[in-house]
DNA sequence: ACACCGATTTAGATCCATCTAACCCTAAAC
DNA sequence: GTTTAGGGTTAGATGGATCTAAATCGGTGT
């Protein structure tokens, strides 16, 4: 059995695995779950011993297939909470991340199950994120493309905002950016800020870099009028 | 902040407190809790130190006003999911126990609340147990008494089961013994056991004193003709 | 090539919850 | 009253997750 904590990591490293690719290193684990380096030292080499994460020392970890599997378990519930709690419990999608994280250790596959029933199987969270099958076969993280490599005049569409915090979430809702909604792109800004036009407002909004990145978007499939 | 361990322990002295009355001994804690006893002997002093039990050495404890709050807020958890899976996610009463033990600890006031709120604020879990009210006074713990206290000819209304077994909760569901339904004690043998006639079933059903000494009933409020 | 800086690992400590083994208290039996 | 059996507590160890401080690696720049 692998404690909650364990799990904890690995569901870090493979988010951060699929921002960045590859190796992923101490210190961004140790960002990720704001603990000091020695300590992720000494996860990683506990999850090395069990066939969880590939190890080069001094030059950071990958998963496993074990490891990723177990990952994937764990993003399932949580993304699984995440829809369950805004649709029946009537949660805001800014307020679900946290509770998500909470929860997402603490329950069992038979409760998966049922959520997962309750809601039809859903793919994607209340954010747009995908949400692993029940078969946890590693799904396709290459949707959309951050909003930051568009450029003037493109009209795209939401397809997923990956960030987690409340503020910002809530900010993006009222302002109209949701996944779902147009946004035709008024402005990219050399330092990364991108001014945009929600289908859904009357109001402009610019998305400073950090938060820009997080709103990943597809180019509109037919050119309007 | 508690841990859940410690919020575990204040449970099960509050239910230990709830049976026997008065001062709850160390090693009816460890068996509650499946741990030996200078675990909960060591526990306890944590608890003491905190100002949530009241020790005396060699003699139990008992929960201060304070930490009988703790423990009614864990049952008020406990006992609120109860209800939730069993109404909103299609759970039998005898499966209930083990998943909301688990999520007891991790849900936050505002899912409790919205718990509550789909649920109209319920009084009773499946198991016919009182969920204390939001505010956490102290509920009437005397409604009912153990089948047992009754005798041959009587007829009485099941209040509560108060069990946590799925195999006896099952075994009890399929023989008719459920909250709401009457009993007609047919025999209490002098070993304990309990054979009755459920308002529900054909059959007969026999209780071994361990069963029915947490089936809790009242007296038929009207005699019937 | 070499030195240096930043990141990583090693070393050693702490706190929590748990255990076993050994000791000791309380209450019941005589 | 003494004894004794059974349960409670003390002592000391373990494993997990974390920290700080100190040592070490590796790539960059000259």
């Amino acid at each position: 059995m692998l404690s909650d904590v364990m799990e904890d990591y690995l569901k870090a490293i493979y988010q951060l695995q699929g921002e960045h690719e590859e190796r992923i290193k101490t210190s961004a684990i140790a960002d990720a779950l704001e603990v000091t380096s020695p300590t992720v030292t000494s996860m990683l080499e506990k999850l090395e011993e069990r066939g969880l994460v590939d190890r080069e020392k001094y030059r950071g970890v990958t998963l496993t297939d074990e490891g990723e599997t177990v990952a994937l378990e764990v993003v399932r519930h949580h993304r699984l909470l995440e829809a369950y709690l805004t649709e029946h419990l009537d949660y805001d999608w800014s307020e679900v991340h946290a509770e998500a994280d909470r929860l997402e250790h603490h329950i069992s596959e038979d409760f998966e199950a049922r959520v997962a029933d309750a809601l039809d199987e859903p793919e994607v969270d209340p954010h747009g994120s995908p949400i692993p099958s029940a078969d946890l076969e590693p799904p396709d993280r290459s949707a959309g493309k951050s909003v930051t490599e568009f450029a003037e005049g493109d009209v795209v569409v939401v397809e997923e905002v990956a960030d987690h915090d409340p503020e910002v979430l809530s900010y993006l809702a009222t302002h109209g950016v949701e996944p779902g909604v147009e946004l035709e792109i008024l402005e990219v800004a050399p330092f990364g800020m991108v001014t945009a036009r929600s289908s859904e407002t009357v109001d402009d909004v610019s998305l400073p870099e950090g938060v820009a990145h997080h709103v990943r978007v597809t180019p509109l499939p037919q050119a309007e009028s």
